[in-house]
DNA sequence: CTGAAAGCGCTAACAC
DNA sequence: GTGTTAGCGCTTTCAG
């Protein structure tokens, strides 16, 4: 292994002055710059990031903590987020550290920060009453969220979409179509991001003077047979819905097989509308209208987020909400089949 | 932040004594070892795995090194790979840390591994000429492939399929259906997974006494619009196929959008088998035959396989080769239509 | 402008 | 059984 000791040795400096030439210090003559550098590329020398973080007690990777090990790799929405994180870590020289919690994400939390092994880490989903954000902010431990956090929570960095406002939306969308009896499929009740679909739902229901009826709305679990299962309810039901609003797409998809075993023709007997925009969307039959949530645009923003929370930690906590737009395909039945899609 | 001498100070004990409880060493008394272990939980006590790594000259973590970014993220085969990998992880203590090639995957290679950043690293795919396979061996690194190595190449380990068997079953099965016009549409011929199931496509045919068409066998890329374009091409053929063997699930999905779009019939007019067995399969419609590689296994194996590389290297080079089979759904027009899966 | 020295948190001889 | 010492590879005062 190539160390720093090396590369002074064959520049014939010391070896701070060789740590001083890589982060560019400016009272280091440029003619010994030249010397260390080729000599650098000569020995092919790579600083070792480990001894770097020792000292500078820190680390060059964002770590993400996942816990749902299914409903995190099975579903298009986290790879595409993953995708877009991914986008801006490759242009920084920092690693994307993928830590599954087995049981306990608060102890996989302090496994991976306090020991060094990360600098920062990304929130993937906000609980209504969620500790996992209470410990990362006591511990005050760079994070972005993914979603927001439960009002008056910890005032923590994060990164969501409209979803109220998107959900009310994609159901005016089916009102407007002429639905009155329609479902809501979401996933667990615990997550905001479900809270809030059902209330942007809700509101919709009622500005048109419509009641909310409560077996209407079903939680699931954010995977394909989650949206066959809750489908499959909703259709027991006597006051049968004639329209699904899917707060997931893969939720929606399921849905949509559920429906289609079961008899129904969509969109002309049951009419959906997803959400999140998957690449899946486009190759169901029929084709699923959905709001698009810019999942890439999302990892994105979070991650440029964190890495500026970690960097010059005064800041303080950032927020952005990213524009969605409700795009149309043939699952609501609308009748602009060109795709025309409305601008949120 | 705790260090190994706040604990030894509080349990009344070295620090050399506190890190040989954390490794149990045999020579310490449970009475010391028990005063030592409250401290830790006391003192919520995570080692600092950045600094333990300086000294054991290793890391925790495994790296994956991808380049292709929309390939890894929007093929459902990466996650389930990546969800297998995961499995075993999580178990282990061991990170996972996902590194981008910006462009250069050698020096990507060199970057993560020469800088302490992970112990070893698990490649995603292999290249007929792989100067980063050459490149690993050559550095030593503790690694893993996913997929053979080109026969003589660098003694690395590895775990794959029986691709040309796997291949040659599936367009076997299409023989036996009376198709004589077979296509077969592959990812990127320069990958040695596209050579060997383009070889069982071949032997398959031969058996059968038939010519092999070149311009039957259409390359492309591992993505839904690949396997899209591909069929198009095919189609436009004058001796059009009846049935494909798509040497990718998602390969096969973009095909038969191709095909429906064109007012063609699954699989009536056409006939399709994939590889891979995702998710996805069972939703399309009509739903897709394939053959199961396994994908969590390969990513269990391959993770499983790597550790054992770099906490024994003495082991010397391993390969596992994990069973496939044919799973038959519509797609195929088989008459068996209740799922009959023949064992291969 | 550059070098020497100290120390990041930990482990592993080497002592006793 | 346990403590002391040295050092992993690097950065950063502090000198000069």
């Amino acid at each position: 292994m190539t160390t720093i000791r090396d590369v002074a040795e064959r520049a014939r400096v010391s070896p701070s002055t060789v740590s001083r030439v890589m982060s560019d210090s400016p009272r280091i003559s440029e003619e010994t710059k030249e010397r260390v550098r080729s000599a650098i590329r000569d020995l092919n020398y790579h600083p070792n990031v480990v001894a770097q973080g020792l000292v500078k007690r820190t680390s060059g990777s964002i770590a993400i903590i996942h816990s749902g090990i299914s409903e995190f790799f099975e579903n298009a929405f986290f790879s595409e987020v993953l995708g877009g994180i991914d986008s801006v870590l490759r242009h920084e020289d920092s690693d994307l550290l993928l830590s599954a919690a087995s049981n306990d994400e608060i102890a996989t939390l302090e496994r991976v920060i306090r020991s060094g092994r990360a600098a920062g880490v990304i929130l993937l989903r906000s609980r209504v009453s969620d500790p996992l954000i209470d410990r990362v902010h006591q511990l005050k431990v760079p994070a972005v969220l993914l979603g927001r956090p439960m009002d008056g929570a910890a005032n923590v960095s994060y990164v969501d979409n409209d979803n109220v406002q998107a959900a009310y939306e994609a159901t005016t969308h089916l009102l407007k179509l002429g639905h009155r009896e329609i479902g809501f499929l979401g996933g667990s009740d615990e997550l905001v991001v479900t809270v809030d679909r059902m209330k942007g739902y809700r509101n919709a229901l009622m500005d048109f003077g419509l009641q909310v009826d409560a077996r209407l709305c079903v939680p699931s679990f954010f995977l394909e047979r989650g949206g066959y299962l809750g489908m499959m309810r909703l259709l027991a039901l006597s006051t049968r819905p004639t329209a699904i609003v899917a707060s997931d797409d893969i939720l929606a998809i399921g849905a949509m097989r559920a429906a289609v075993e079961l008899g129904y023709r969509i969109p002309d007997d049951i009419a959906i509308v997803g959400f999140n925009n998957i690449g899946l969307t486009d190759l169901v039959n029929p084709p699923l209208s959905t709001i698009d949530v810019q999942m890439s645009e999302l990892g994105r923003a979070a991650a440029a987020m964190l890495l500026r929370q970690i960097r010059t930690p005064s800041v303080g906590s950032e927020h952005a909400i990213l524009p969605h737009r409700l795009v149309i395909r043939k699952s609501c039945g609308a009748k602009l089949e060109n795709s025309l899609a409305e601008e949120c």
